[in-house]
DNA sequence: GACTATATAGTGAGCGCTCGCTCTTATTTT
DNA sequence: AAAATAAGAGCGAGCGCTCACTATATAGTC
């Protein structure tokens, strides 16, 4: 098992390299030219907009909010979006597209079922630690989103799913695992790896880190689709 | 294991009764003096703001939405409450209320531990199940819940898991269940009870009937917490 | 049982205010 | 000097909420 650490040397998920790419792909509508400016401003508005919508609500958080914390005016903000809903858009989009790369990188997924399950299990917590807001952020607006997003949200959620779906039913062909309905089971891990950034507060007021969440999520689901009485460790 | 409908058959939750029990409570708000004119207003009212704000989120819901689709005037809205705020105060705190009441009803928990705990998790299921909107309401909008409700509902939570974590512990002693933390492993049963009214419109497509996923919780849990190799099923 | 008096329930235009957003003006950078 | 960026007062719309009012149900009187 990987630690917390290690995760983050294998992917740059600071705010300035998430917002490059937001950049990237919202050149359209953001109408400041310098990059290193652009930059600089989106992360102010994004951190600033993570932290208000998370504590209040997306739709609560004023735009007046926004320019008195973010420190930037008013029509500063509207050459870096042309909405608030765009806003919203980008930083969902970003929330769905790294959570996409960052689980298929080929590279990275091993081709054992138990270690690919375990790999599953351990980047999906470490990535909704490293962007906690984001995760929470994207969790709790999904419901306002429009529609086409509101798909975009669903369909990153069966991506998850289906990822651990296909884990489980390569390890029942290779005898690792024991289990009757993989979508099913699938479907049951799903929110034992949401529960880390929903409820984060919880699980730090008990003192469990990252790697302690990973160690017991894994466990647990070993356990639960694991054969019985395994002879070793590692089968 | 219980069917819904017996579930049903022993705990009155229509609508009519709920609002019976907001009445009572909130006597010194409701200006309204007829308990059967106000008992049918409030079912209108609530029903169409778990409606509403379950869609949209609570703050986008207007009251001239509300008036719109409750068919009551906003004067009429503003003699059941006295402010938005405490519409939602009455929805969260019915909630609150109904679960601690259902959960810790005495006469139902059964003492032995294995069979409490599959008590305990078919019951919150079926809970849910017939209190669905006002799970969601109740959930989605907790962060905006001033805060001694948001206490009210962190209460809530803790008290389900800890209800789970007590009969872990009971099992752990008398050997039916082998674990290391029963607080811990209570907090990774918790999430799998919410999955059901969080993602309620994933599981439906997908065919599953609240028996179905009462059957499949209690079956994971219990391979999860379980002896290894049991020699029957009841132990 | 018809008629009034009174209590109760319901109405909806309008209040003060804040919202998302625009646009002219000012400042900074090149 | 020109271009790029930031500023923030102001706009119409829509917000939560109030209040002077009407409609309806009930009680009391003869």
């Amino acid at each position: 098992m990987g630690t917390l650490r290690e995760f983050q040397a294998r992917h740059d998920l600071s705010m300035e390299a998430l917002c490059g790419r937001i950049l990237d792909r919202h050149q359209a509508t953001i109408r400041v030219k310098k990059p290193a400016v652009a930059v600089a401003n989106l992360g102010r508005i994004i951190e600033t907009t993570l932290d208000l919508a998370n504590r209040k609500g997306f739709h609560s958080m004023s735009l007046r909010d926004l320019t008195e914390r973010s420190g930037l005016s008013m029509g500063a903000l509207y050459t870096y979006f042309d909405s608030k809903e765009t806003l919203l858009l980008m930083i969902l989009g970003q929330v769905t597209g790294v959570a996409e790369e960052v689980l298929q990188q080929a590279a990275d997924v091993p081709a054992d079922p138990a270690e690919r399950l375990r790999w599953l299990l351990e980047t999906h917590i470490y990535l909704t630690e490293v962007m906690h807001p984001w995760f929470v952020f994207a969790f709790m607006e999904a419901k306002a989103f429009p529609k086409t997003s509101r798909d975009m949200a669903v369909a990153s959620e069966l991506l998850t799913e289906g990822l651990i779906a296909g884990a489980l039913l390569a390890g029942q062909e290779t005898g690792q695992f024991v289990l009757e309905d993989a979508t099913m089971t699938a479907a049951l891990i799903k929110p034992l790896l949401q529960d880390w950034y929903i409820k984060r507060g919880k699980h730090r007021r008990r003192g469990l880190t990252p790697e302690d969440y990973v160690r017991q999520v894994i466990k647990f689901t070993e356990r639960a689709v694991g054969r019985c009485c395994p002879l070793t460790g590692a089968g």
